[in-house]
DNA sequence: ATATAATGTGACCAAGAGGTCATATGACTT
DNA sequence: AAGTCATATGACCTCTTGGTCACATTATAT
């Protein structure tokens, strides 16, 4: 966490501060975003980077609290509103509601894409607070459909839950290497696809006339 | 490609190279990979390295291109042996093949790993021969499973390319958060979980009886 | 006006990076 | 023995990095 320091100081050139770590961590993983441009970029001198922050980790940190607070929000705005037992409905809702996220505040979006390619040891350390994000999230929501009968009993729940953790990235990631523009009726549509898939599988069964 | 000098050298001395290479490619990213190290690992001089290689990335290229020959002689081979024209039979062996090769080549099998973890500019630069990689070996085959009705028709096939293609890196990513040994079985029993999903979906219908 | 505390600053440090180059060595030809 | 060519070498160059520190400036309190 920053400095009392830095909490003193008056907002507009916090905000620059941020706002350039913002842009850095966007752009870069970890280990190659730059104090030196970041010190540049927001206009303050390195030393008093470092009366603010004991060290670049420490304002990693920083910004992904804010990051996690905000999806948080996200979510929760979400699960209330739908007030629906349907996984998959919620489901969906969840999904959309992480990629309004990215569409409301791109550069968070990119510094999640980025945290998920931090190797393993640095992300474990960097996560021991959230370790209850994503996965953890999914988890009771997918058991309790299972009980419910909405879900074959043999799958393995923590597959699922881990390949729908994953879901925003990698519809992200295929989002970007074929549509161009990332409109918001373009994403909703490739999601509904991506769910009918893990809601149905592709094999066409002797059974299924429609579709 | 490294310069004849290189393919002149007396094979332990390429080798020691090659395997220090190996080495430092699958425990860094590219840009994370010291020159110096591998220097220094195969004991030969900084001057050596630049007689035998234009930069960094035209070993990584050499390395890189050596790999996807192993790979396409991997796959190739179970593609003849199965025989078969059943998309997810022949499927499930590709992914076998794949993993079976990083079982075989576990170097190999990081640096693939963290090749899909480049940033996509410098991916694709880098694998501006190898385009027809993954994703378009797999294409073809589903478009002839759609066509015999095995698939759904409105499936985005695009799609399922794309989830099929990262499926190994998924699933590899998958196991390394559980299972603590990557025994054959282990990965095979989760393989199977992993096509289950993608042919059938999870959702329980009405008229499941079994499972 | 003086003393104390809070902030601001940039030259500096050591470490490491990728890449170059003048020079040395050794093998083969003539 | 002389000359030629391929190969080997490591000191050196420039650049960037995260982080420190002695010092300067400003704000607050008495």
């Amino acid at each position: 966490m920053p400095t009392k320091t830095f909490f003193n100081l008056p907002e507009e050139k916090r905000n620059r501060i941020i706002n350039a770590a913002l842009e850095e961590f966007s752009e870069n993983l970890f280990s190659k975003v730059s104090v030196n441009k970041i010190v540049k970029k927001s206009k303050i001198s390195k030393g008093s980077f470092y009366q603010y922050f004991k060290n670049k980790k420490d304002l990693y940190k920083y910004i992904l609290d804010k990051m996690f607070k905000l999806k948080m929000e996200y979510l929760s705005k979400v699960i209330k509103d739908k007030n629906t037992d349907d996984f998959f409905e919620l489901y969906e809702a969840m999904i959309e509601a992480g990629l309004k996220l990215t569409v409301d505040y791109p550069l968070y979006g990119k510094i999640g894409q980025n945290l998920m390619l931090e190797d393993e040891k640095f992300l474990a350390e960097i996560m021991e607070n959230y370790s209850a994000q994503g996965e953890n999230l999914i988890f009771p929501l997918l058991k309790k459909a299972q009980e419910n009968g909405e879900i074959y009993e043999n799958i393995d729940l923590k597959l699922v839950s881990f390949l729908i953790s994953k879901s925003s990235i990698l519809l992200l990631d295929y989002i970007k290497t074929t549509t161009k523009d990332l409109n918001y009726e373009n994403i909703i549509n490739i999601i509904n696809e991506f769910i009918f898939i893990i809601k149905n599988g592709i094999r066409r069964g002797k059974d299924d006339q429609n579709y």
